[in-house]
DNA sequence: GATGAATGAGATTTCATTCAT
DNA sequence: CATGAATGAAATCTCATTCAT
């Protein structure tokens, strides 16, 4: 319950200096993305992590002190990319059509999707200290309503904030749908690029609260 | 001189033939949807649905020869409580209004959540036998789709379908706001329920395909 | 270590007297030479041989309380076959040339096999109690010490003794041959009368001790 | 990214790469002939295997990563002393009489005896896979042929096959009388070197088939 | 710093045996 | 007496983590 520091983890001192080091890092959280991606966090062992890392796990434990805290690093790192993901969407979005952000909404969810599936599995099992969850949590949140708000003008930030809330939820289920059939897929993503679309539609029709 | 099948003595995995044993069976059920629901399959461990059922560990292998086997009964149960849910709505839809039926989405997801959120844990993750997982996932896709097709007259089978995949995502929200503070469930509950009626909505707008 | 009664096992008194009990007996023996066959006296369940047999496991303990106990009484029933058999070879042995001998011991080794190979895994194994053990392996002995007294006259007690030890071994081989080639199995078995042959024609030759 | 084969970190089942390893994998191999041979395979239990050998039951399941595969690896290394003894046995042959080879034979089985009488007990029971199984009783089977057929000149290929294995057999039983007394296990001793060496004559007295 | 052997708590599962019904 | 549910010790095996080399 007691978490010690949110840094990608600095064992004995600092992250590692040399070139070296920063390298180990790097297969290691790239492993570990494939291991917990393919066996869910459970399931997952450091051994495993270490041996297709190409790394002694004497070595990995020198980096991440456990398990729990490369879940963390990772969870992080992705966290940073949805963050920057969705400060960049930010920025374009005065320049878009709504029917664009709503589009640029699911776009985004897939390239995530293709990157990094596993952050669900983490997230969703019980991989991460709850306060790295959490904070990932709100990272989504605010970012998606920042976009809301200007891509809806005069919506109130509250209302922005539960949108955000349900757009995310409708937009996981993009990711679900990795496991259809290819036609099945596409009809699938092309009914939700259009439920996208209607719900920022009427939120612009109500606009306030 | 081998008699192969009608034998007494129930080895393993037999139902229960005497009073008593229906009623460790159920005690042992409530016991595995606690667990699996607060640690999530991998984490969740048989000695621990034991002793939360006041059953001894030989006691719980009588019934469920391992664990997967009691995970599949809980997501078996679970899934007829959903079957029977969905065509008792179906019948009623006729009657309802298209905001109605929107709403009987909702309240019918949040039943289930207060009654077994478990199932999410169970579909998701690791548990359930992959057969057990599909044919679930069918229930509710045909389920949904059926009460779809008398809610929106005129929509297409395929539609349908197509709908109930992306309308059974966005439910799954339902169960999220359990997380969330009274003030912000509500929120989300309302705005939910706003999505969903619009989604209809415009469903019955364009109508087929 | 503590041997208690040296008979079939009669649990609260005697042994049933109804003739339902005896058939049960018989059945719970009969299906306990399948399974300690098959299995091996580790492998073999309780259980097993209660289906097996059509008996409640609850019934099997009335009549055998133990498993140990089971195994005794199959070994002592066979020990009693095997004492039978001996005796009445010796019977036989005065009419029958040397050569007759050495074949009847093959033959007689032969019955047994294809009626209960079983025994050697019990003896061999754990099973049994070191008593049963001991007092099977002294019948086999004395058995067919006697005969070897009767064949070959002249013969000294301690050299029948010995060399019945020592006959025995290498019957034993006649078990094994059950595992190989029909073809080799044939040839090994005619190999084993004509060692048997000359072993007790070496006896004759040089007699005494 | 995924690299199979030559990553570091030795998960299950390895052999040891440091010195300190290789005395605890002799260590456990000792103390695995010392318990199968006293309980048998099935009884024999891990970690009784792990106390007796100070090691700890994990460190254990590092060398060897089941019951089964310690019980090959032993099964290996026994049919490999023999195959070596049989070997050295086969080059003396030349030098020998009749006789002398056949005291040879049974002072070999005495000194596997006291090396190691485990081998039966995992061999005849369920230890040991088949293909290792089969692989030794085959290698104990040419082994021994080979030296019948210089021991015995003229002897067909096919008939020192089947002698040999009547011949193993038969010197099985040196094995048992480690139970006997010590006054009894000599006579026995006396009586199969007398048995073998007839066995021999007799063979040399009929040669071919 | 790197390495990998060592550790041991703990998980799943089995089965002989008992005893209330 | 028959039945079969209940019991729990014990077995096999896993894996996060530590630490001597």
């Amino acid at each position: 319950m007691i978490s010690r520091t949110p840094v990608p983890d600095a064992p004995r001192g600092s992250e590692p200096k040399r070139e070296k080091g920063r390298l180990r890092v790097a297969a290691i959280m790239e492993a570990g993305v494939q291991v917990f991606t393919e066996k869910g966090y459970d399931a997952a062992t450091m051994t495993e992590i270490a041996a297709r890392s190409g790394t002694a796990i004497g070595s990995l434990y020198r980096f991440f002190p456990s398990k729990e805290s490369l879940a963390d690093a990772l969870l992080l790192r992705y966290a940073l990319h949805v963050k920057n993901g969705l400060a960049e969407m930010a920025q374009q979005v005065a320049d878009l059509t709504r029917e664009s952000v709503a589009d640029a909404f699911v776009d985004f969810v897939l390239v995530l999707q293709s990157q990094r599936s596993f952050a669900i599995a983490l997230v969703d099992a019980r991989g991460g200290s709850v306060d790295e969850r959490l904070r990932f949590r709100e990272v989504m949140r605010s970012g998606v309503a920042d976009i809301l708000r200007k891509a809806v003008p005069g919506i109130s930030p509250a209302k922005a904030k539960v949108m955000a809330v349900v757009l995310i939820q409708t937009l996981k289920g993009v990711i679900s749908t990795a496991n259809e059939e290819p036609a099945m897929q596409a009809m699938i993503l092309a009914e939700m690029r259009e439920l996208v679309r209607t719900y920022l539609a009427s939120a612009s029709g109500q606009k306030g609260k």
